[in-house]
DNA sequence: AAATTGATGGGCT
DNA sequence: GCCCATCAATTTC
């Protein structure tokens, strides 16, 4: 399946975009091997959304979010985990989806290396933890949440935030899945904006993150 | 089974 | 100083 191209990126609204990137494969060629997965869970975030970090005005944090179509922003949350974004709004204005859970693909013993080591870097308390991929459970740990993918594509802020969809190692395959429900509800974790219907998911898909 | 809470980075309301 | 688009252990029905 071809790349999503600047065309692709620019030619739908956000929400449409939210909807229209389930069922895409993300893809990173890492120099660590090749991870991927069916994006699964998505939430849009608008212009005139108080929960959209770009909603009053343009900072060092939400820079990316202003950029082209087909951008990544990546930005930390909670001390040690970051969430990926795809900017879906033309240069100068923030919009973007969010990637909230992917059906792993490709790679999934470069993802539990990567969610294994964050395990003994990350906050102390969890030092001891481990996923393995020999069950069905431990692979659906690996990414169905924001902070698990982007630890598990080995996603970070530093070489990720602000490149290109369309033109760098990582970047959107589309669609792998077809024919599928889509469930249309509201966004998690947030505390504006909690009542707007812009997350969405696959129905029945045992990677997303909270039904 | 569900609700609560601790971890503690980095950008701003 | 304060606020999070989280995760997983712990506590509480």
């Amino acid at each position: 399946m071809a790349t999503l191209s600047l065309d692709f990126y620019q030619s739908h609204d956000t929400l449409t975009l939210s909807q229209l990137l389930l069922g895409c494969e993300l893809v990173h060629e890492s120099p660590d091997g090749t991870t991927a997965g069916i994006i699964v869970e998505t939430e849009g975030y608008l212009t005139d959304d108080p929960a959209c970090h770009a909603y009053r005005r343009q900072t060092t944090r939400n820079a990316a979010m202003f950029g082209p179509a087909g951008t990544l922003y990546v930005y930390q949350i909670y001390n040690h985990y970051n969430c990926i974004n795809v900017v879906t709004s033309p240069e100068g204005i923030g919009e973007a989806v969010l990637i909230r859970a992917l059906e792993p693909t490709e790679g999934l013993d470069l993802m539990a290396i990567r969610r294994n080591d964050a395990f003994k870097t990350g906050f102390e308390r969890y030092r001891n933890n481990t996923i393995t991929i020999d069950t069905a459970d431990g692979q659906r740990n690996l990414c169905n949440g924001p902070g698990k993918l982007t630890i598990a594509m080995g996603i970070n802020r530093q070489t990720h935030n602000g490149a290109s969809l369309i033109t760098s190692k990582l970047f959107i395959r589309g669609p792998v899945l077809h024919d599928f429900d889509m469930v249309t509800t509201t966004r998690i974790g947030i505390t504006q904006g909690v009542d707007l219907p812009y997350r969405y998911y696959v129905k029945g898909n045992r990677y997303v993150s909270k039904k």
